[in-house]
DNA sequence: TCGCAAATTGACAGCGCTGTCAATCCTGTC
DNA sequence: GACAGGATTGACAGCGCTGTCAATTTGCGA
């Protein structure tokens, strides 16, 4: 068998009590006792018991990631940012997929929440935004951190996140800067608050440029391949169209060079296509993708921090909110060949 | 407060044991008193504290995934299948990293193990053949089931797979019979056995068809985008190249086509290009890459299933170790224009 | 109707750990 | 050297549940 307190407090000498504190980082305990206590816990092999420890106090070591994303690359950063944070701090991490669609995700999530011993829960786009989850959260006392939520729910609650508009800002006059005038918009999924910042930000720099975008340059996609492909085949199908198309996440602007290759349009000679969120398949098709580098993995890592600070208490510093974001230019975007 | 079985007992005018019957399935409970404790359970919205059944028994209701693989795609795949089957049946899915090429793996992992109250644990490549593993999950006790191992470790513990071989032939078959001859193969990460099984399928039906494979038709790469990135470069260097490429996965086959793109080598038409996997890639490239459909979501919910039943010890069927796999064919591939 | 085995139910201990609070051990002070 | 007051340590109960085993009820044949 594994050797549980009561082998370290008799090898140690003291009580089951002072292992606890030792193990606990508590305070009031003798720097001697300490190390005997660990010497003692060290050559048992001593491992703590986790759901024991889940019973007796109110601390799982347990963390929870909620998602509902389509995109898995982008799951798969934010996991892996959570993950590396919980390993550091003795804590693990447990995936939950929540489909929104389903109108009883409240009740869902409740007996999810009640059954499943959790420090905290992360969540992700567009369960960061589910204003009903809040009260369900209060209901059973779980803390939680959602990631890249909307300005009310930032207002709300701690969180983590980036600055969408100014990077979609930035990413249109960067088109601009290189001669584009005419862009296309593909605008993500309307449950992602994230989208309409997107768009906010385009417009506002193309406004801010002096240009004018008609209605038909803005087509309503969802963050799939599948959608981003039927908004570029509209705004790719006749003679009269944009010379660069800047798409809401990576996975739709794939799609766009796609539809782009399968109508022997060039890119970048012809068209330019710009994407965000610098998943891992930005770089992997071709031509790569210039696209915004969203600090996907450490917004899960922060997350992770947050929730596992509130619990320990530790006094690390909690974190600013608002994440540092980049332009990433490939070989996706070039200069006009053509005027429009 | 949230409802304990005490609670539940007391209202349905039973014994606290008796209300653990019910919740368990436990057979001699009178069709009466069943009913009687679920209402009364339903009424409290009684949910049970996972960490007391974890202390108390030795179910603690929670999987564990480990995974070191490079593409995210793929452990998505497996964890979705993983998931699904566990939220049935009332588990719960811990996911953990592991870094292979850590020295000290085996002791990472017995820590981990030790420390983590689990049921069993899914193993994926290229843990899955990692055999100074399989000592420390006896020494624990846990149970496991590896993913896609090899056939040595395939004939020692139970696992979920499919068969590499036969896929790989019939990629090959399928790339011989629209009428290439000289194809170029990419082999995987060396420590997947699943590399290997890939190229034995690849050389024996090139045999088959008495076709000769020159040694600078097989290259090396480990999985990765950049591996078969370099791989490509090398085979697509001078006139002398080959009118097709089988790549050992997915990302590799992707390389292939990027570095095509950038050599103006026009895919399918002066070159085809296989992968392998299926995973979301192959569909959102362009042009769309002819593959193999593995069964990943379906090995990760199966191994799942194999783990929960051992535990539960329900009489579902254990499902057979390997699944089907189909060839996809997409845009990619095409018969060769030029002769070699 | 009675007796017996099988089916059903319940009492109770204890899983491994931590919170509470009381006991003990130190300091430094006069 | 005795004592107050704080630092350190320990005894013990109990977190919510299940396993064991004994008590009780039920069903059935004679």
């Amino acid at each position: 068998m594994t050797a549980t307190i009561t082998d370290v407090a008799r090898l140690a000498g003291v009580s089951m009590k002072t292992v606890s504190r030792v193990l606990n980082n508590e305070p009031n305990v003798t720097a001697k006792t300490r190390e005997r206590v660990q010497a003692a816990a060290a050559e048992l092999r001593y491992r703590p018991n986790l759901s024991a420890r889940g019973l007796a106090s109110s601390r799982k070591f347990l963390l929870a990631l909620l998602y509902d994303n389509p995109s898995a690359e982008y799951i798969a950063a934010i996991q892996a940012g959570a993950t590396e944070a919980c390993r550091k701090r003795g804590f693990h991490l447990v995936v939950e997929p929540i489909r929104v669609p389903n109108g009883e995700i409240t009740t869902e999530l409740e007996v999810l929440l009640q059954r499943l011993p959790v420090d905290g829960v992360i969540l992700t786009p567009p369960l960061s935004d589910m204003n009903a989850l809040k009260d369900v959260f209060d209901d059973v006392k779980i803390p939680y951190v959602p990631i890249a939520p909307s300005e009310e729910t930032k207002a709300k609650v701690p969180s983590v996140g980036m600055d969408d508009i100014t990077a979609a800002e930035e990413m249109t006059q960067y088109l601009i800067s290189i001669g584009h005038k005419d862009i296309g918009f593909i605008v993500g999924a309307p449950d992602h608050s994230a989208s309409h910042l997107r768009k906010t930000g385009f417009l506002s720099a193309m406004k801010a440029a002096g240009l004018d975008v008609p209605q038909n340059r803005i087509l309503q996609g969802d963050f799939s391949f599948e959608s981003g492909k039927a908004c570029a085949q509209k705004l790719l199908a006749g003679a009269d169209r944009p010379t660069a198309i800047f798409a809401s996440n990576d996975d739709m602007a794939a799609a766009v060079l796609s539809v782009a290759g399968k109508k022997n349009i060039s890119v970048p000679n012809d068209l330019s296509v710009a994407g965000f969120d610098d998943t891992a398949l930005a770089g992997v098709i071709w031509p790569p993708l210039t696209t915004i580098r969203q600090p996907i993995h450490d917004m899960g890592s922060r997350a992770a921090r947050m929730l596992i600070n509130g619990v320990t208490k530790t006094t690390e510093d909690i974190p600013p909110l608002m994440l540092e974001h980049n332009i990433i230019v490939r070989a996706s975007t070039a200069p006009p060949a053509r005027q429009s």
